[in-house]
DNA sequence: CACCTATATACAACTAGACAAATCTTATCC
DNA sequence: GGATAAGATTTGTCTAGTTGTATATAGGTG
């Protein structure tokens, strides 16, 4: 606490802003070249205080935009019936949900053995961002046999919602039949979506819901980001 | 494959979905706008993307209306059984390139007696140089038929495309009605272009292009280096 | 010496916004 | 119905600003 060297102070300064409100969260920082003017330091001090920051996820940084004080972590709890919005309720958090497309396309050959569909069959592909208080905290894509429900995508589309969608579609409930868990190294788009760098850990999640009879429903991957989500597996 | 750019990794995705036939040939791409939505990032990386794609012709767009894709992938087909390791078929398509002549010349013999026109007719000649990751991988040249195409070689010179330039003349489509393979050596006038030693081995391939309907369009040859392109045999 | 701190410079990648040019859509009039 | 005009969309182009990365230099410290 006594020698410290200069980016340690700025960044313990900076700190103290951000924890005591003044740099309230979600808001951007000044840009580096200010605060190495304010600071009457080089940019690279300025770098060095902040990429401290972010190994402590206070803050993260996109190329061309600038630096921005980040939200709380996250807790996800996993179980039988997963569903987004209730589970995030349930913590406390604001959940919302950002489509990136929803298309119709031919089964992989994972998804169709997956879903016990023939090979080549079609399905409605839905991917897209979960947030929590604006957080991004996952990415998902998860495909549905268009044959059993022909309108899907109508529905996801005006309802914004996977489990509303099923409902219309006579789904009245669904169970998690499986679940994979795995790590894997952020790609440097899936980095940009979630807010994190490239190569950062993430979650994936590889899951499998049936409706109650067992007939396979819905397969999907989530990537929850590493740093911001813990999955809970509580009974 | 690792440490991408965005746009490049943008690019692959759709490229991805183009091959995969999620977006059909022909259709239209959701504008630059919605893309940039979807993948999280400034219009400029979506466009720096689909600039990239039309280089390989797998796209192309039209101001005001839309991005479109091509009809038919150029530079994948070649033949039943004969294909190249790299897709880097056509010299004169390639991403990179160099153009060392353009002009108008009477047609040799052998040209005349390909493209289906009279002898002495004139024909653009079009010579140029490939490159793939700044390395000169091939020489190419080809002559079309000025009668047919009279304004052709402004529009190569303007478009730096091949392809575009056929469609600015009303040929939306041609396909490889003929493909011969050989094996030369290089001439020091050709090594010192594609920087490798006189002598050397060439792969030497003659190909005619014709549009729907069978008529002659393009007749050329390319002289590909043999370091850097292998052919294969499908079985 | 090796390593960290800090400065300086230059460039690449990406964002932001504005405007122009081509096209498509829609309302209106005859 | 058809032509025209106005408005909205969409791609093309330009300028400016911001973060990310690489290189080079110098001083201090273990």
């Amino acid at each position: 606490m006594k020698n410290q060297t200069l980016w340690q102070g700025i960044a313990s300064d900076l700190e103290n802003e951000i924890v005591a409100g003044s740099l309230a969260r979600g808001s951007r920082l000044p840009t580096e070249t200010m605060l190495s003017q304010r600071y009457g330091v080089n940019r690279h001090t300025i770098r060095k205080a902040l990429s401290h920051l972010a190994e402590k996820s206070l803050i993260w940084s996109k190329r061309g935009s600038g630096v921005f004080v980040m939200q709380k972590p996250t807790v996800y709890s996993m179980g039988e019936r997963v569903r987004f919005s209730q589970n995030l309720l349930d913590a406390g958090r604001t959940p919302s949900r950002q489509k990136l497309s929803l298309s119709q396309r031919l089964a992989t050959h994972e998804e169709a053995s997956s879903l016990k569909i023939k090979k080549n069959s079609k399905v409605h592909h839905y991917e897209g961002i979960s947030f929590a208080d604006d957080e991004p905290i996952a990415l998902f894509h998860s495909v549905f046999c268009s044959k059993r429900f022909p309108a899907l995508d109508k529905y996801i589309e005006d309802l914004q919602s996977v489990t509303q969608a099923l409902k219309k579609c006579g789904v009245n409930d669904y169970i998690r039949a499986s679940t994979y868990v795995s790590a894997v190294a952020a790609s440097s788009l899936q980095a940009n979506h979630l807010r994190i760098k490239p190569n950062d850990p993430l979650l994936c999640t590889t899951s499998l819901n049936t409706d109650q009879s067992g007939t396979p429903i819905e397969f999907g991957r989530t990537y929850f980001s590493g740093k911001h989500v813990t999955l809970s597996y509580e009974a």
